[in-house]
This record gives C-alpha cells, sequence and structure tokens, in this order.
DNA sequence: CCAGGAAATGTTAGTAACTAACATTGCGTC
DNA sequence: GACGCAATGTTAGTTACTAACATTTCCTGG
C-alpha cells in the first residue's frame, strides 16, 4: 500500500545517499546533505529510514531462511540444520547482487560502526532461525549458538567480498564459509 | 602510568553508570547523570569512557587469545584451532566473572543496541585471530570465517548467559558453545 | 612549609543524529 | 473544482559527543 510518491523518494534518497558516502565518506556525509540533495527537509529522510545508517541495509529474507531451516531433517544436530538450511535458501532464491549491493556492502565492510548496525541486523535473522530450531525442540541455548555460528561466519564471507578487489559473486563466499563449517570437510 | 585519583574516579562513573542502568534502563539513563551521581562533569565521562556503552565494557584478553589460537598445531583446520584456542584460552585464564559483570552482560544482553556495540568489540578479537591464523599461512577468507564463525557461537553464548535465570557459571555457557562447533560432536 | 608544574577536571560553545508537535502542500476522488 | 488524506515542511527541542581554553588538585623538590 505504499504510495508512488513515497516509493520515489525513498529511492532517490538511498540512491543521494550512496553516491554522496562514496564521494565523501559515511562519516563526513550528514543527513541534512542527503536529504537536500534529494530535494527533501531532513524529516522526510527520517521518515523512511529510521536512522541514518539503514539508508544502507535492507534485507528481508529472514522468512524464508526461516522456512529452509524449518525444512531441514529434524534429526541432524542443531548446527547441520542450519548449515544446510542458508545454504538451501541462499541457493534456491539468490538475492539480486548487482554493482550497487557491492558498494553498499563495501561502504560497511570497512567500518566498523556499520559493520555493528549490521549485525543488529542479523540479530532478527538470528531470533528467526532459533524459532525454527526450537519448534523442533532444540534447547535455546543449543538453537542460539548453532545460528550465531553461522551468521558469524556469514557475516565474516560478507565483509571479505565487500573488501576484496576481486569479482568473484558473492554466492561463492557464502558457500565456501558454509562448506567450513561442514563437520565433514565437505567436497574436496 | 595510571594516577590513582584517575583510577577512582573511571571506577565511580562505572558504578554510577552501573547502578543507573539499572535502576532506570539504558536508554533513561544520560551521561549527564551518570557524571552528575559520580560528582564530576560529562567531560570527564568522556574523558574516561569514549562512548556511553564502553562504560559497560571492557575486554583486554586479545593478546591472550591470540597467542592460544597460534599455539595450536598448523595442521588442523583453522575452525578447529580457532575453537580450540578459545578454548583453551578460557580454561588456562578464566577471567573474573563476579555479580557485577552478570549485572552488565544482562543489561547488554536485552538491549539489541548495546550487543551490536559488543559486536564491536568482538570484531577487534577477530582481527587477532585472522593475524594468528594468515601467519600459520590460512588464507584471509579462511581465517576471518573461522573466526567469525566461534565469535558468533560465543557471543550467542553470552547472551543467553545473560538473560537466563538459571546461576551455571558463564563457563560452562562457552564450553556448550565451542562443544557444538566440535566436528567430532565431541565427548558424550 | 611552600612554590612550581603537570595531570585531572571544569566551562563553554558547538555539531549532528534523532524526536515531537503542528502547519502546509500536493494529489487522487467524488 | 472542493474535499480529504498522505507526504512533506517548520520549528524547537534532547542527547551523545568534540574542541578550546580556563581552573583546580595534587605531587614533588627545595
Amino acid at each position: 500500500m505504499t504510495t508512488p510518491r513515497a516509493e520515489r523518494t525513498r529511492a532517490r534518497l538511498q540512491a543521494c545517499a550512496l553516491e554522496l558516502f562514496t564521494a565523501q565518506g559515511y562519516d563526513a556525509t550528514t543527513v541534512e546533505q542527503i536529504a537536500t540533495a534529494a530535494g527533501v527537509s531532513h524529516m522526510t529522510f527520517f521518515r523512511h529510514f529510521p536512522t541514518k545508517e539503514s539508508v544502507l541495509v535492507e534485507d528481508p529474507y529472514d522468512p524464508l531462511i526461516a522456512e529452509a531451516v524449518r525444512a531441514q531433517p529434524t534429526d541432524l544436530p542443531p548446527l547441520e540444520r542450519v548449515r544446510r538450511g542458508l545454504l538451501g535458501a541462499w541457493s534456491a532464491v539468490p538475492p539480486p547482487v548487482d554493482a550497487e549491493t557491492r558498494k553498499r556492502v563495501s561502504i560497511m565492510a570497512v567500518h566498523p560502526g556499520l559493520r555493528a548496525k549490521a549485525w543488529e541486523n542479523n540479530q532478527r535473522t538470528e531470533q528467526v532461525i532459533v524459532e525454527a530450531l526450537m519448534a523442533a525442540g532444540t534447547s535455546r541455548l543449543e538453537a542460539t549458538v548453532a545460528a550465531g555460528a553461522c551468521l558469524g561466519a556469514i557475516m565474516a564471507a560478507l565483509v571479505q567480498w565487500g573488501t576484496t578487489d576481486d569479482d568473484a559473486p558473492l554466492g561463492a563466499y557464502i558457500v565456501t564459509a558454509m562448506t567450513q563449517l561442514d563437520p565433514t570437510g565437505g567436497p574436496r
């Protein structure tokens, strides 16, 4: 039900923000500047994005991931279920990764504060995975640890992908990360 | 070389902060209030702690961890080296965990923003582990993923310990977390 | 005991990310 | 073309944090 006008200003804000961030750096860019560049006031910015960082992130894949984890056979250990679930979710519905995505990740990857904020998002994903596991009888501690480990690994891979020059696809990094958590050592 | 006077005000600030946080919540407590409670100005607060959150955290164990990881046999896979290193560092020099520590962790555990900030600290630890692994010839990607996975698991265990009522020692949670990453399934 | 100097703290003024309350403008519908 | 609601603007705050400079406190040597 989002109005087309709102959607346009939202996109404009995102584009201007990305441009300014790459041009002069994240910290050196103020919300006021972004808003002005997009032709709106700073209040409008905050109506579309709750925080300055949120203009860089968006990640509506949580339900998908939860489903993929839930679909794993319950006789596997929790860590393995999360590992296969994440891998499966990725290969089933690979999110679009374009040049803009890369730019966004790059900005985040080199900025400790932003990486931390990105982790805040991860926490929501973690919650979702934990619930999926607990629904199958796993204890909360085991579930949280399994989710934390896998997401920690994926986050690390994401940051690496964002800082390297090499133009391998993000998917390759994700697969590497998850394979490393394979107790069998995975395919060699 | 820290002067005794400075050390005392630092401690006073920490104590007052903890008290106010537990009494009225982290967000509802202003730095000004903490400073006033400690009998100093807000500038003094920031001279001792770079940010508001930093009054809750401190974690000078990075060198220890790096050493423990470095000491692992290099023919083990990276993840296993980190896993054993962290487990070893913990059992070798368990940090003092008192009621105050628990209070601090509790405050952090229920506050998403604070958890994210705590992750910012983790990143420094991650860096240290990555360097230790790379010194033994591991690729940066593999090293980062191994460190990210283990720290993600430990972080998850820490948060669980901070939110549960059960008074099991933190060490038990850490061991559980690391055991879950054991590819052999660990001791049953 | 007191003077000198450095470390710790205070004062003041400023920036930037947010928030709340209320006014205004644009845009589709009847 | 008026009406009504969503999107935006204005204004005035609060709070974390920084910089520059003034002041106090405390230790040390004479």
